[in-house]
DNA sequence: CAATTTACTTATCAAATGATAAGTAAGAGG
DNA sequence: CCTCTTACTTATCATTTGATAAGTAAATTG
């Protein structure tokens, strides 16, 4: 088992993380927003309070677009501003009551489809899903 | 453990599995080509030949759009289009010599990317992730 | 307190992508 | 043959995304 095979392995496993993933999360997402609107705001869900300077960096959007998409979901009602009282330059970004509706929904969508996948799966192949998950989260996915 | 629980370890993951790719490809592709380019030579290197419906349905892009990408990376001579002699309506598409060194340079530089990222690890741990790799891959993202 | 830096905004522009309508040419089926 | 279907192309347009320059307002620093 050499490194240049596992290489070939790791390619093979993530072009296939990258389908399911797209399988489940397809049109899982609302219609009023874009792709990219639909990143920010899962990255908000998952990481909030953030500044739009995290989102920013972590989305790797440079911040006249980020201010820009930002706008754009703040105009939708989707996620609310609140200026940093410490420090009125910086902003906290929160979801709003109708983006974490939003938000649930989709990730309800998502979880189900994922169940339907897994509803086969005997207690074990869980166990053993579970355990890989967390090896390669720990020595290859930091 | 149950599967509510699972779910979200996944969705934790697969972000996980997604910011590491994103990092070994980071400017990986020539900057001649488009993101989209990338992905049509990338599937085409791993399951060449195939044709512009295959690309088409695998990639998710309609036909159109799949035709005009086609026709640029022709005309940048990264692929070569092969009339099929049975049916002539059909295509045969397959890297170009520049097309297969373009990919495989992008390939060695992730390829070395990857080996910095595993310098580390032991043999054992090498195993485990091989065997975790196989289990989720069979189990979970079929 | 003047100069600089930080955090974010506004305004533009170009390129990439996605969607749709219409067209061509070859094969399939009656 | 004549029609229908398949595989792909061309043309066009709207939207999204990315890049860059310039601007505002608040904090920091010497």
């Amino acid at each position: 088992m050499d490194k240049n095979t596992l290489f070939n392995k790791l390619v093979s496993f993530t072009t296939s993380v990258h389908r399911v993933t797209k399988e489940l999360t397809k049109n899982a997402k609302s219609e009023s927003i874009s792709q990219v609107q639909y990143n920010i705001l899962e990255y908000i869900a998952v990481s909030q309070p953030v500044t739009p300077s995290e989102i920013s960096e972590c989305q790797d959007i440079a911040m006249p677009n980020t201010s820009r998409e930002l706008k754009k979901l703040s105009e939708k009602n989707l996620i609310e501003k609140i200026i940093d009282p410490n420090d009125r330059r910086k902003q906290t970004i929160c979801l709003s009551k109708e983006g974490e509706m939003m938000m649930d929904e989709a990730f309800s969508t998502i979880q189900s489809r994922f169940l339907d996948k897994i509803q086969n799966a005997s207690l074990e192949d869980l166990e053993e899903i579970e355990q890989a998950i967390e090896i390669l989260q720990k020595k290859l996915f930091y």
